[in-house]
DNA sequence: AGCACGATTAACT
DNA sequence: GTTAATCGTGCTC
């Protein structure tokens, strides 16, 4: 039986939530069938004083799930046409959370390929506005209980990612932030996913 | 009330 | 490599 990650999953270091989220499997329920895939990119934004994270700003309508219980989503819009997804971490109060960049693609292949259409298996879900898009994530899901199945997103436990085959880098598309936040390597990869995931197929 | 900008993507040259 | 698309958010007036 798949085993949805709880709470105390998520309330711990966002660094350290970051890293485990690889390899996890992120599930939607879409009619009744399971879309999902690997996570397999992550990134952190941890607290007030990272100034590359939404809650630089403290307390506002958009940021306040951020300070709620952890293992929810936080889903923003951004670019006046992107849905980002993100998991909420650390203790109740402290505003973090863990931006999904990236999956590997593992069940509801059909349903994925119609949400994207036109574009070849290597870019259904390579990217944070990608995946919401074939996975049918918007703002409805903003405050989610991915520790339940209740609201149709979850995350499973799904294959370990052993620590030679993880890459940190720098955050993506922080251009104006300032150092070090600009930087730090808080970017988490799967290196060549291919190896280590089955090649999902068409049901 | 107005404004600058963004945790991006796709389509260009 | 460059750039348009497009609008919610947070900040300033």
């Amino acid at each position: 039986m798949p085993e949805i990650l709880p709470p105390a999953f998520y309330r711990r270091s966002t660094l350290a939530v970051a890293r485990d989220l690889l390899g996890m499997r992120l599930v939607r329920l879409l009619d009744g069938v399971r879309v999902s895939g690997y996570i397999i990119e992550t990134e952190a934004y941890i607290g007030e004083t990272d100034l590359g994270c939404h809650a630089r700003a403290g307390r506002t309508p958009r940021t306040e799930v951020m300070y709620g219980p952890p293992g929810r989503a936080y889903v923003y819009f951004t670019y006046g046409m992107h849905w980002l997804l993100n998991a909420v971490t650390e203790a109740e109060g402290f505003p973090a959370a863990v931006l999904i960049r990236a999956i590997w693609p593992a069940e509801g292949v059909t349903i994925i390929r119609e949400r994207r259409p036109g574009r070849p298996r290597r870019q259904w879900t390579d990217g944070p506005a990608k995946l919401t898009q074939a996975l049918a994530i918007d703002g409805k899901l903003n405050r989610a209980d991915l520790t339940r199945p209740n609201d149709g997103l979850w995350i499973e436990r799904g294959l370990p990612v052993l620590p030679e085959r993880v890459t940190t880098a720098p955050r993506v598309g922080l251009y104006s932030v300032p150092e070090p936040w600009k930087s730090i390597p808080w970017r988490f990869l799967v290196t060549n996913p291919a190896d280590v995931f089955p090649l999902a197929h068409e049901e």
